[in-house]
DNA sequence: AGAGGTACCTGGCAGC
DNA sequence: TGCTGCCAGGTACCTC
């Protein structure tokens, strides 16, 4: 479900009803997710004072007093904060107390998502150790994209979503980056040239930053820490919209598949 | 080393 | 209506 527009507006969200909170308890209805929740996780989060909420790529990082919480929606992950007392449904996995009554409710059918704790810096982490640079921070460029190309025979499409190259664009962005920068998804990353690459870094950052201002995208079931919708759907160019008309010369949108992925881009646009 | 495919899991939907 | 097959926003891991 999401990708990194959807992570940040969750953060956003959720960041008032939990900073400074106190975790009264968790709870962990099902501990298989795609690593199992650690049993301990429950006794090292107990009573734990959540200093700050970050965000590394698509995993959200609670930073208590006591160690990080690691948190990935995985394809199918949501977080909510609940106030009134519901019946919790078959998805929902986990549930973190505070101390002021409200209830962070994580739901995940697929069970794509982690829960993982460390008392290292979370930084050093395995899983956020090796990642690319953040495509919103001061260290992604079209440079430094170009120069990580060097010698890559694989697809820019497929390039632009690894994380350890660029973190957290995923596969709607890396269509909609593609189609704003004029480059075919299937071109060798290795074969742009550096102009082609600031142009494909400005592109990247203009569209995550339109998302994240429009709520990020809900294609069918997204929502935020208080359970509202993103909007950025209807600002799509490409994604989605295969067969229908380009917005920009109105060519007939191609869709076409790699890797299992939906890839959906302008065969007069881009090149 | 790099590139590509597979696996994990459930729900929703199109097509028969 | 009910079954089958395919698709989905991620990504670690395996093989070639």
């Amino acid at each position: 479900m999401p990708e990194l527009p959807e992570v940040e507006t969750i953060r956003r969200g959720l960041e008032p009803h939990l900073v400074g909170r106190r975790v009264r308890r968790l709870l962990v209805r099902e501990p298989r997710l795609r690593w199992p929740v650690a049993p301990e996780l429950e006794r090292r989060l107990r009573g734990a004072r959540i200093l700050q909420l970050s965000r590394r790529a698509k995993y959200l990082l609670f930073h208590t007093d006591r160690g990080t919480l690691i948190v990935h929606l995985g394809m199918s992950g949501s977080l909510r904060i609940i106030r009134e007392r519901a019946a919790p449904g078959p998805h929902d996995h986990v549930e973190l107390r505070l101390d002021d009554d409200g209830l962070l409710r994580y739901t995940d059918p697929r069970r794509f998502g982690a829960w993982l704790w460390t008392e290292a810096p979370a930084e050093k982490h395995p899983l956020l150790a090796r990642l690319g640079p953040e495509p919103l921070g001061n260290d992604f460029s079209g440079d430094r994209l170009f120069q990580a190309a060097r010698g890559r025979t694989r697809s820019i499409k497929s390039f632009l979503m690894d994380s350890h190259i660029v973190a957290g664009i995923g596969n709607i962005y890396a269509n909609e980056a593609l189609f704003m920068a004029a480059i075919h998804p299937a071109r060798a990353a290795g074969r742009i040239g550096l102009a082609r690459y600031r142009r494909l870094a400005g592109a990247v950052h203009e569209v995550l930053q339109q998302a994240i201002a429009c709520g990020g995208t809900t294609l069918r079931d997204f929502v935020d820490g208080d359970g509202r919708p993103g909007y950025f759907r209807q600002s799509l160019q490409v994604y989605g919209r295969g067969g229908q008309s380009c917005p920009r010369c109105a060519a007939a949108i191609r869709e076409t598949r790699s890797g299992q992925r939906s890839t959906f881009y302008c065969p007069r646009c881009q090149h």
